[in-house]
DNA sequence: TTGTACGCGTTATCAG
DNA sequence: CTGATAACGCGTACAA
């Protein structure tokens, strides 16, 4: 009948079906078929496969401590960034049966706080936090009380959780190296605002390796105000003028801030200066011929965080907290 | 102690604790105050805090049926549409005290299926579902056992759930009219194969509407393998060689190997072809002066599907399915 | 205004 | 090999 909301099936109702007891049934469903007459064995089979029944995981989970459900906070979804990663890490659940929850923190320490409460009152086995950085005496506390945590690009001070990002400092190496061979004198660091550890730690490598490529001063130069993109483009090419020089972004949207000021003044790369960065969007490789680009490992990050996590759950404490990195791969185009 | 896992406190110690039975303190987490003298309800409030103690949400759903969390299953998860449908999901869910599920279909129907059936197990509430269109037959029986479901963008034949998505037919006509009206004489329709509603449906409505704004035949050019491409846009630009043409794509990554070939080919717009299309994605105001676009309402779709939800969980059976249509927005650039 | 006792659907511990 | 029976943490008649 539409619309009858009919009873969901229960273990009693296969059990009584079947003429055994739950217990036996119990067994069944976790695979301990030591413990069972073939005929049991098969008799359950059928029942199971007629009556549709369908074991309840709230139940399972409030019984047994094991939820097979992971957190996810991503601190910003509508970035490039979060689909690669929660596709990274959904399908390495898939591989180790785990669902998982998913939260947006819109890079608020409150609201992160907020849903990693709520995800442990769901009983979550673990969260793969990509964090704000807000929450840091927070998460020791929670960790203290047993949380399962792994940190999905982002770091933060304490020495306490598994940690997988990007190999940034190899991948920025490369690119200066990279820049240096082709001719470029001086090179120009673009970022956002230094408020994560992301942005923070590329630009303090750049600052320190900058002087085993190039002659003078790191140049590091900051995007805030949409406003005041052009006034900062324009003092990077005047501060520049008599040499040959590249802009080298932090990441993505820097580079389209980056892109979107050149076109907006009519200065044209790789003419008039070379362009460079972090991150490797489609979009990327449409502009003036294509743009020279770090692609990140971000699907192997949310891949090697749900491992990291299942290395947790599995042996317990193990040791010391492991950082893992994986490697950038440098896309060279037209723009350099 | 670092690492010591304490045990979780529950609603008996917080009663044993206050003095009282586990009954009234399960009356003040829900609200009940009516029933409890001002005294207890002070001394509970103090204990909890003191405590810590925060409610096991799977009892409490094992119990009330009712699990405040509503899967969502996106059909692509890379797609840039579905990190902003996401975000209007999560953050009209934060208002009503829900949390999401959420799973990748990878357009595979099996996936999709398999999801569907492991979130009830799960017992969410409801299912916001921007579907293969594989599981039509799956879904009428799923509904028919009582899960609610919510259809986002996507839409299926059986007329039978609530379903929101775009205005794409207002949209199209929107944009005949502005493209007929600066002077364009002929239109192409690129679209990848049409492998699901929104595709067949933009299509079909081209089609339909073709003749109300252009003279002769509606023409439809399918992006399929990217290696004929350009033999597609070849002969799109011989067949309209002695008239004012565009391209309309039928999507943003249409529009994208469509520009993509363009370039390949050495093709320019506006002057040797218009160019527009479903899909205002952030680098389509770099290319060449800036795309002309319809603008999605996906964040409002996403927002609405929620919404939708929530009535079909407290009115139950309301009445006939509803189709919402949200407005699109055209942004007029340079490519037309 | 408060408490007792049972049930939600499973798993785990016994004893046969 | 099998089955009572007691948890898991919470909500709720029903009784007091």
């Amino acid at each position: 009948m539409a619309g009858a909301k009919r009873k969901k099936v229960t273990i009693v109702d296969v059990a009584a079906k079947a003429g055994v007891s739950k217990t036996t049934i119990s067994r069944y469903l976790n695979g301990k078929f030591e413990y069972m007459s073939e005929e049991s064995r098969q008799r359950i089979a059928d029942v199971i496969e007629e009556l549709g029944y369908r074991p309840n995981s709230l139940a399972r989970s409030l019984k047994s401590k094991q939820s097979f459900v992971l957190g996810v906070i991503v601190s910003d979804i509508t970035s490039p960034f979060s689909p690669i990663l929660l596709k990274g890490i959904s399908d390495c659940c898939d591989r180790y049966g785990y669902r998982i929850l998913i939260a947006n923190s819109d890079d608020e320490p409150r609201k992160e706080r907020d849903y990693i409460m709520n995800m442990i009152d769901q009983s979550v086995d673990g969260i793969i936090l990509n964090t704000t950085g807000g929450n840091d005496e927070f998460l020791r506390e929670t960790a203290d009380m047993g949380m399962k945590f792994v940190l999905a690009d982002r770091t933060i001070d304490l020495d306490l959780f598994d940690t997988v990002h990007s190999a940034d400092r190899d991948a920025i190496g490369q690119m200066m190296r990279y820049l240096k061979g082709v001719g470029y004198e001086s090179v120009g660091f673009f970022t956002q605002p230094l408020t994560n550890s992301t942005r923070i730690n590329r630009c303090q490598i750049f600052r320190e390796v900058y002087g085993s490529y190039f002659d003078g001063m790191a140049q590091v130069y900051f995007l805030e105000k949409k406003q005041r993109d052009a006034n900062v483009m324009q003092e990077f090419m005047r501060r520049n003028i008599d040499t040959k020089h590249a802009i080298f972004t932090g990441n993505g949207v820097a580079t389209m801030r980056v892109v979107q000021t050149m076109r907006d003044l009519g200065i044209r790369f790789p003419q008039e200066t070379g362009l460079c960065g972090f991150d490797d969007w489609e979009w990327m490789n449409l502009v003036g011929g294509g743009l020279t680009t770090i692609a990140l490992p971000t699907y192997d990050v949310g891949k090697e965080c749900v491992k990291r996590m299942m290395h947790l759950l599995n042996y317990s404490r193990a040791g010391e907290p492991r950082r893992v990195e994986l490697p950038c791969t440098l896309q060279i185009r037209h723009s350099t």
